[in-house]
DNA sequence: AGCACA
């Protein structure tokens, strides 16, 4: 192809193209307008506006040469000027002999949309958080995730364009609700049209849905077992298993304690650390054990029971994404338990005795799981093959955690619970000391 | 009011 470069940029009298430029166009000119402009003198097969810093430029390539001919020699000679939208249009043959369009997909509006989640945590946003905030627009069909250079993305089907159009106008440029997001920084969508118009799901999995299909197999790699994520038969359940929990607290009419969280949760082995955080108006926190399994049986057991009777202080359990939090400081609200003698920063009594804690009766319900449910003062007593409590039971009735190895000396709660549940378990023990971090 | 896009 010829080189334009030789030639001056522009020139007062152009040779003759098949493509016009145009200037002086009003602002956000449409091809339909550019189009009929044309349409008089041949057919126009091709446009584009928008064109130029201002955005007021526009081209329009004609079939044949003789009809741009036609139209700038009609213009040259006519009384009335070329007009759009009334305002005067003054246009020349192009230096140019062909308009490339470099329209590419990410222009042309489709019913699927191409998501760039933005942010340090991208990658940790969920398929069911796209899903929940995608389906306000409308109903999503399905949708794939991968990484690409460009970051972490993801594939929305929508049933037609008009949908995706108005999930497209909507995100845009806009950060993920962070009520969807706890624990994760701010992600922001940016989002185009895809050339895709049906993709093709072959699993549910942590990558792709298929919501048109509850029936498609799930894919082995999110099958419970496999130590990564878990799926439910509907599809929508998906949580990566991990040794850290994240407590949210519900209802919470008493104070709950650091000490009372590790009371809590040692029950099911030992805790490493705790960090409690407000968030959203309400107490979190985040229990490390020293395995997943562990994590799951105490998840299991605690999710939606309450810490006090009469449904106070209900605890809501999810998975975390972290597998080691980074205690900086030990205080009354966060603690790393692995540390012996710890310096304790703001240490203060504990302000309720234990006479002003409500005494800790059986759970609203019954725990489910009969091997870890105490179903009586005798199931409460620690077994000796119980893995990681080796206490003597007259100690371990009044201060079950205090012969853990895990827990050093100095550090008991104040106010370990009268009436505490102590559930049997069989957790193995874990080697605590050689598990330190940080 | 004067030539895009990679």
């Amino acid at each position: 192809m010829a080189s334009v470069s030789s030639q001056p940029q522009f020139r007062y009298t152009q040779p003759p193209s098949k493509v016009l430029h145009l200037r002086n166009l009003p602002w956000e000119c449409t091809e339909e307008e550019l189009i009929e402009l044309g349409k008089p003198f041949g057919k126009v097969v091709n446009t584009k506006c928008n064109v130029g810093a201002n955005r007021n430029q526009a081209f329009i390539e004609f079939a044949d040469l003789n009809q741009a001919i036609a139209m700038i020699s009609y213009y040259a000679s006519s009384s009335e000027p070329a007009q759009v939208r009334g305002k005067t249009v003054y246009l020349q043959y192009s230096n140019r002999q062909e308009i490339v369009n470099n329209k590419t997909a990410a222009d042309v509006p489709g019913n699927v949309l191409l998501v760039t989640i933005e942010g340090s945590d991208a990658r940790l946003v969920s398929i069911d958080v796209l899903h929940l905030v995608f389906s306000a627009f409308g109903f999503v069909h399905k949708i794939t995730t991968f990484e690409k250079t460009a970051g972490f993305q993801a594939l929305v089907q929508f049933s037609d364009a008009e949908t995706a159009t108005s999930a497209k106008d909507a995100l845009d440029g806009r950060s993920i609700p962070r009520y969807l997001l706890p624990e994760l920084g701010p992600c922001t969508l940016r989002i185009t049209y895809s050339g895709h118009s049906d993709l093709s799901v072959k699993f549910q999995s942590h990558r792709s849905r298929d919501y048109t299909n509850p029936y498609l197999p799930v894919a082995p790699s999110a099958v419970e077992g496999n130590g990564q994520a878990m799926i439910g038969l509907d599809g929508k359940r998906l949580e990566t298993e991990s040794n850290v929990l994240l407590a949210s607290i519900e209802n919470m009419q008493y104070a709950v304690t650091l000490d009372v969280l590790h009371m809590v949760f040692s029950a099911f082995g030992p805790v490493q650390k705790i960090a409690m955080f407000d968030k959203n108006g309400g107490l979190q926190a985040l229990i490390q054990y020293p395995d997943t399994q562990t994590a799951v049986v105490a998840k299991e057991a605690l999710e939606g029971h309450c810490i006090y009777d009469g449904g106070f202080c209900k605890l809501h359990l999810s998975y975390s994404r972290h597998t080691d939090l980074s205690i900086k400081v030990n205080n009354d609200r966060s603690r790393d338990y692995t540390i012996p003698n710890p310096p304790v920063v703001n240490a203060q009594p504990s302000i309720l005795g234990p006479q002003s804690v409500p005494m800790m009766g059986p759970p609203a319900q019954p725990y489910n799981g009969s091997q870890y449910a105490p179903m009586s003062e005798q199931a409460m007593m620690p077994q000796s093959q119980a893995g990681w409590g080796t206490a003597p039971p007259a100690v371990a009735q009044s201060m079950p955690m205090q012969n853990n190895v895990y827990m050093p000396p100095g550090t008991m709660p104040p106010q370990m619970a009268p009436g505490m549940q102590f559930p049997n378990h069989s957790t193995p023990q874990p080697t605590y000391g050689s598990d330190r971090t940080q």
